[in-house]
DNA sequence: CCGCATTTGCAATACGTTTGCAAATACGGT
DNA sequence: ACCGTATTTGCAAACGTATTGCAAATGCGG
């Protein structure tokens, strides 16, 4: 089956129309490899004449339909990404950002020393973490 | 010597001007326990007459100038908090910031196993952490 | 107390995100 | 294949946080 039929088909199953606009926004981030802004998004869907309130509408339905996350990396804008295969909907998994050149990776085996987990433990259950700093490519 | 006085000696020796607006912000956020919102500290600062711009520039200044930090917790908000006596002013602490209350905890003792230290050096150097989930107030 | 650089208030602006509304469109039923 | 209707879109305008321009006010070294 193809990316497209698939990308329609889970659209369709998560309850919401399958237009263009939805289509190429589940596609091109199930492509990419790290969460994309939504002006990265946005200005990939100008060229087939989609815009910008139509993508953020996209990005916050697709979001509470299940098929995107929406991540906040503290730099003031909101990133999405695919929910893989493997990813429960709500559990998320770390990610770095790059406090100079604003690159994202997105990490899978970052955990808390068994100390730091009961420490953090007083305050309430963590669900998210981030790390930030300065990448490999920014020395 | 009293909070006022230091304040304004460190403030001085900081390069800035002592003004109402800088000794009010200082001290306002020397006397709290979390970092607070631009908002916050704005409000407080309008009942002696300080204007939003004010505050914010002020804000910005005293953290250029050291005396504080300004943090991002991924909410979309800048919050500001004081640099203690033990901290290094480039050196940050963990913070664990509430999704659903949005109750912002200072954490000392946070580390990464060191697996995930090494698997996060891959990426880069990581100079902050920052957890989010759900305080034991939001049970 | 003077003079001047710094700081302030106010209004206007920038930017990311959201919303109102009428026109366009997807799609289940026929 | 077409209809009817609820959903979705485009556009513009509104929103909230953060920033800036500029003239008036003020801190502070002399």
């Amino acid at each position: 089956m193809s990316t497209t039929t698939k990308a329609s088909q889970d659209i369709r199953a998560a309850g919401l129309r399958v237009t263009p606009a939805r289509l190429a926004t589940l596609q091109l981030l199930r492509a990419a490899s790290s969460p994309m802004t939504h002006a990265d998004v946005a200005n990939h869907l100008r060229s087939i004449g989609v815009d910008k309130a139509t993508a953020f509408r996209n990005l916050n339905d697709m979001t509470d339909a299940g098929l995107l996350r929406r991540t906040e990396l503290g730099d003031h804008v909101y990133r999405f990404e695919k929910i893989g295969p493997g990813d429960a909907a709500a559990n998320s998994h770390p990610h770095f950002l790059c406090t100079v050149c604003g690159a994202v990776s997105c990490l899978q085996d970052i955990r808390l020393t068994a100390e730091s987990l009961r420490e953090s433990s007083k305050i309430g259950q963590v669900a998210e973490i981030l790390l930030r700093g300065r990448c490999n490519d920014c020395k």
